[in-house]
RNA sequence: GCCCUGGUAGUGUAGUGGCCGAUCAUGUGGCCCUGUCGAGGCUGCGACGCGGGUUCAAAUCCCGUCCGGGGCGCCA
């Protein structure tokens, strides 16, 4: 016979012979009659055990099966309106694939909570509560969706190399590696490959792969290895085309969730809102005004940090009634390691770059790149950048290059908003900090 | 890198010098209970991260160390 699901269950007839299967959450007994509830990926449904039908050492060797062991079940289904799922089983036969060990390091069922740490030491357990696991059966979703604006926008994915030679940002954040004898890192950012590829004519590509950064953090939205999206179009116009695909990006993954995930956001209580396009744009130097009229002060140069992006947030929130909205216009010198960021013409003390705000935290950041090899030489020379260590990097602006822009999103940030997840850790199945190498 | 905070049964906690041979809950063992679903009743079990120090006396104070959680910087 076959193993059926419990939701599987529910169509069958009163009677029907079936199998399931699961994991023993818990035994209720009362005396001569008890109840096995066993949980599937789909659901919890209840055995019933009578100790005058199935004789005594039956219903002793069943009650005695510790929790959380994975037990097979066959038996006739049995309509009832005293179970959530409208039936029970019945057995014939009890069988204990696999006993679970007493203590469990972490209860799937207790009444107590645990601790963060706790939970991420026994994920395995951990994931067996439903309302974790519905968390990434969300991210399924949310990633289905970005894959899914992105053909329609006819973008192609690809998968630049994690094990690079040199960094995006500088030396501070990367992983050093031994790489048959050389240095090499972990790479921080697929952006200098997506480039090189906008030389190479793709025009428009995209890339959902982990990226790394040896920061050494402790907060509740940084990770070590997180899943970034990157996109990366050439033939802009400007950084406002790159804002428009992202804030289409956002609208069409988010409406994509709500319609897939709908009952799963109900199970988590999520009220999801879609946004409305284009999202409101704030230049960076009016956020320090918009700040500055509120009281804000500082003691040298004025500048947005945690607690102001979260003033930010609810000041957009309140008055313009959005979870999102882009900071332009980076100012040159908050952007300084950036070197190919794309000035402004008429001002280059500004960048062409900007912030996407969610629920005031950062998500993504983008902007547009200086596809003009000579500018991008003098901006990487003017913060002391070695050329040596780029000239792979710097080959493909000498021989076409268009223009281009492009983002990237963290993904798990972006899950976490979502789902008002208090750690960005909630979302990863299996996170990396500072902290934690294991599981 | 700077700063704050915490480590007490399997899990989560109370306890800030003697009242602690340590509280409560959850879990777990035993007993009772034929419709439970946070079942209920009775009863048992189980812990002060590690190393030094102060003191007549340390879970409690001090130093070191290890392991968590968080804030800032930085960032996605």
């Amino acid at each position: 016979m076959n193993r059926i699901h419990a939701k599987d269950a529910v169509e069958l007839e009163d009677g029907c012979k079936c199998k399931l299967g699961g994991w023993l959450q818990e035994t209720k007994k009362l005396g001569g009659i008890a109840f096995l509830k066993i949980r599937d990926r789909t659901g919890v449904f209840q055995v019933v055990l009578s100790e005058d039908e199935i004789g005594e050492e039956t219903f002793q060797e069943a009650i005695e099966i510790p929790r959380e062991s994975v037990v097979m079940i066959e038996g006739e289904k049995k309509a009832t309106d005293q179970t959530e799922l409208g039936f029970e089983i019945v057995p014939i036969s009890i069988k204990v694939e696999s006993e679970a060990e007493k203590p469990l390091p972490l209860g799937v069922v207790d009444k107590v909570d645990a601790e963060m740490g706790t939970r991420f030491d026994n994920r395995f357990l951990d994931l067996r509560k439903e309302e974790k696991r519905l968390i990434f059966e969300i991210r399924d979703i949310l990633l289905d969706g970005l894959r899914d604006f992105f053909n329609q926008e006819d973008f192609i994915e690809i998968n630049t190399p994690k094990i690079v030679a040199a960094g995006a940002e500088g030396g501070a954040t990367l992983f050093e590696l031994d790489y048959y004898g050389e240095e090499a890192y972990l790479a921080q950012s697929p952006q200098l490959y997506k480039q090189m590829l906008m030389a190479s004519g793709f025009e428009r590509v995209y890339e959902i792969a982990p990226a790394y950064r040896a920061e050494d953090f402790a907060t509740v939205r940084h990770t070590s290895e997180f899943l970034s999206l990157d996109f990366e179009m050439s033939f802009i116009e400007g950084s406002a085309d790159i804002m428009d695909m992202t804030s289409y990006m956002i609208k069409h993954t988010l409406s994509y969730v709500k319609e897939h995930g709908k009952k799963k956001l109900d199970r988590l209580g999520v009220e999801l809102e879609i946004p409305s396009h284009p999202f409101k744009k704030v230049p960076y130097r009016e956020c320090i005004a918009i700040l500055q009229e509120m009281g804000r002060e500082w003691e040298e140069e004025p500048e947005i940090g945690t607690e102001e992006e979260k003033v930010l947030g609810n000041y957009i929130k309140e008055e313009f009634g959005t979870d999102f909205f882009f900071i332009t216009e980076f100012p040159t010198r908050v952007k300084e390691g950036t070197f190919y960021a794309m000035r402004k013409e008429y001002d280059p003390s500004l960048t062409t770059y900007f912030d996407l705000e969610y629920k005031g935290q950062e998500l993504v950041s983008g902007g547009q790149r200086e596809h003009r090899y000579e500018i991008l030489v003098d901006q990487m020379e003017e913060i002391g950048i070695d050329l040596g260590d780029f000239s792979s990097y710097l080959e493909p602006f000498k021989y076409g290059m268009p223009t281009h822009g492009g983002i990237g999103l963290g993904v798990d940030r972006l899950l976490q908003q979502l789902l008002n997840l208090d750690n960005v850790r909630e979302g990863i199945l299996f996170p990396r900090d500072p902290r934690r190498l294991e599981p």
